[in-house]
DNA sequence: TAGTGGTCTAGACCACGCT
DNA sequence: GCGTGGTCTAGACCACTAA
């Protein structure tokens, strides 16, 4: 029954953790309080604080003063850079303020932040682009194909995003070689809106699908 | 001599952050014991160490067993991200497109990108993104102030930026506190374009100025 | 009003680094 | 051995939330 060699509130992090991260405690669940842990744990109010502080701090679990301890809701998520990469032709003309401000709304919700790159339309930026994309690390790509409908010059780019396993989604077009890619057309805000929670699901889920 | 309103670890924890930033302490330069802090200050020694913590949580100092509690020595920061951030009130009113165009145009020249994020002219919202770029590592940061020419509620943030060193701009307004930060009034994709240039510089010179 | 988390005290013992 | 930070106890009072 010894926990040796920890320390007293270390033992409990740990075990709290683990109830957290197995499933056994879910998301909005509330732990028991200070007092309830000390009697339970037979260590000290303070030492119990220890230990949830730490949980706290980590994201595990968020308190309330005067309502409880709580698991986090949105707990578990592993931590990639947190920013996806937006890659557009033009920044400012056509719909594209309206459709970044819609992808925008729906990164800053689940906590990431847009990088944004623009090609002018051309392909030699387009590679430019996607090579300072891969040196970052982003956890995701929406990109809109530089003169669509023509073949793509630098497949090997596009290769290596699948391997580093970077979800992508096209916009606005797709290249002939690379059918089998999710894309959409969209033209305002709720389309960035939903093609953005869509790469997200890429990224969770790792399932791809075709629109 | 009261410090009315606030906890008294709040009050020490502040008292030598202040000490940090203006240079009074300087990094690698050692605290006072905790039991010498509990004396000078009349809190207990469990008071000290909490306003320690937070201190040790947000990087200003390092608490090393046996031997002190020391100033950080990460004011020299790690290799540059690459990324800067923009903070506006809107991302599709206005000029600001044409002012995100101007900025990218530059950072590209430069091998830099943008993360974008939007406050709403909400002051909340701009301590959540604040924070959020505090997290992951940007080279810099021009942001346009929610609601300006009002007190700035989050001056901590700021305080941070200063200590890691990362250069900022304010853009269309600045918080009357903050008069000697350098900002600039701009209505156009060339407005963007020279606030950045301006920008990069202060990050490779280190040099400040007032407009 | 009862229960919760937040602050604070005044102790104690331990592990570590120095000299 | 001495001073340092790290762990831990057993209390106390307060501020907040909800029944």
């Amino acid at each position: 029954m010894s926990d040796s060699g920890k320390t007293k509130y270390y033992v409990l992090m740990e075990e709290l953790k683990k109830e957290i991260i197995s499933g056994e405690k879910k998301p909005g669940d509330r732990l028991p309080s200070e007092n309830q842990l000390s009697e339970v744990y037979h260590i000290s109010r303070h030492t119990v604080r220890k230990a949830l502080s730490i949980l706290e701090q980590e994201g595990y679990i968020e308190a309330e003063h005067g309502r409880g301890t709580f698991v986090s809701r949105k707990a578990g998520r592993k931590k990639g850079s947190g920013n996806i990469a937006v890659i557009t032709t033009y920044l400012s003309d056509y719909i594209f303020p309206r459709l970044i401000q819609g992808i925008d709304q729906v990164l800053t919700e689940n906590g990431y932040s847009i990088i944004i790159k623009n090609t002018g339309n051309s392909r030699i930026k387009e590679s430019r682009c996607l090579e300072e994309i891969l040196e970052k690390d982003v956890d995701g790509l929406i990109i809109e194909p530089s003169k669509s409908e023509i073949l793509c010059g630098h497949r090997g780019l596009y290769d290596k995003l699948d391997f580093y396993k970077i979800p992508y989604v096209f916009i606005q077009g797709y290249y002939a070689q690379m059918k089998s890619k999710p894309h959409i057309r969209l033209d305002d805000c709720m389309g960035g809106y939903l093609v953005t929670k869509y790469l997200l699901d890429l990224g969770h889920e790792h399932i791809l699908g075709i629109f």
